[in-house]
DNA sequence: AAACTACATTATAATAATTCTAAACTATTG
DNA sequence: CAATAGTTTAGAATTATTATAATGTAGTTT
């Protein structure tokens, strides 16, 4: 049960109070050794499925919102119809196949540091993402 | 008259036919200086209240999408709930104003161009996109 | 230029994703 | 252990997008 309390103190540093669905939604998300892109309907699956919890949409959408807006959770927008979740909120990039819809991390190593040379007048930058879209080599994606 | 033959023959290049509404589509897209950022609701909007021309919704989509899949329009995707098309296709990024919700045009020389040291096994780069959020140095955004 | 055919447009219905609502429930505080 | 403030939930509402099928129109044929 330390891994439990863990996640309810992580709730509580994020103000929201531990309840069942979102001590289940911890376990899903954050009791893992790597970083993890989900969308709502994966997490969803998951928690009903995997862990034969009853958890409401709205509950989900709220609690990943809720994360999200206090930085635990990052989204990823890959095009209209794709929205994912990150757990690694630490500022990097990622690749996305397009064969397998499945989006992964850039490690550091991976990329140069992006040099942006201009400035747009009384603003300041607040996030550098870059996107690169892969797919098999013998199929010609849309 | 000669501004709607070439969006005649535009069309024709794409393999559709000119009707009413696709040239009153590519009046608003194409008959510009610079390139043009919008959204399905924008170009409805600019369509029926500044050219008071009668136009559906389907038809807006189905030829947006249709621009798009012949490579005459580019989709970018800020979030889950903000979808842009570009009449600029070629390979270049974006700052994106979350004051104004505005996306501009990265110049080349805006920014270093991309160098990927990582090669995902078995799979080619189909695009490598960048995007910067800028907002307003006073205040905190989300 | 009438008639034919294939493609387009449209209003409307259907689907999908997300948010809202209000009643029932539960964690925390005193 | 009662009060209360926050939470969950089913279902309704909203919004974005796609599908449908009847009507309309561009391009071709005669």
């Amino acid at each position: 049960m330390t891994k439990n309390c863990n996640f309810i103190e992580k709730l509580r540093e994020v103000g929201l109070r531990p309840t069942k669905q979102r001590l289940n939604m911890c376990e899903v998300l954050f009791n893992r050794e790597k970083t993890f892109h989900f969308t709502i309907r994966d997490l969803v699956k998951l928690i009903s499925e995997k862990m034969n919890q009853k958890i409401s949409l709205a509950t989900v959408y709220n609690t990943v919102h809720a994360f999200e807006k206090k930085g635990y959770l990052k989204e990823i927008s890959i095009d209209s119809h794709k929205s994912y979740f990150d757990t690694n909120t630490s500022a990097h990039h990622h690749f996305f196949d397009e064969d397998t819809n499945e989006l992964i991390d850039c490690d550091d190593s991976d990329i140069d540091k992006i040099n942006i040379r201009k400035n747009i007048t009384g603003k300041k930058i607040n996030s550098v993402e870059v996107l690169i879209k892969v797919a098999s080599d013998n199929q010609n994606q849309k």
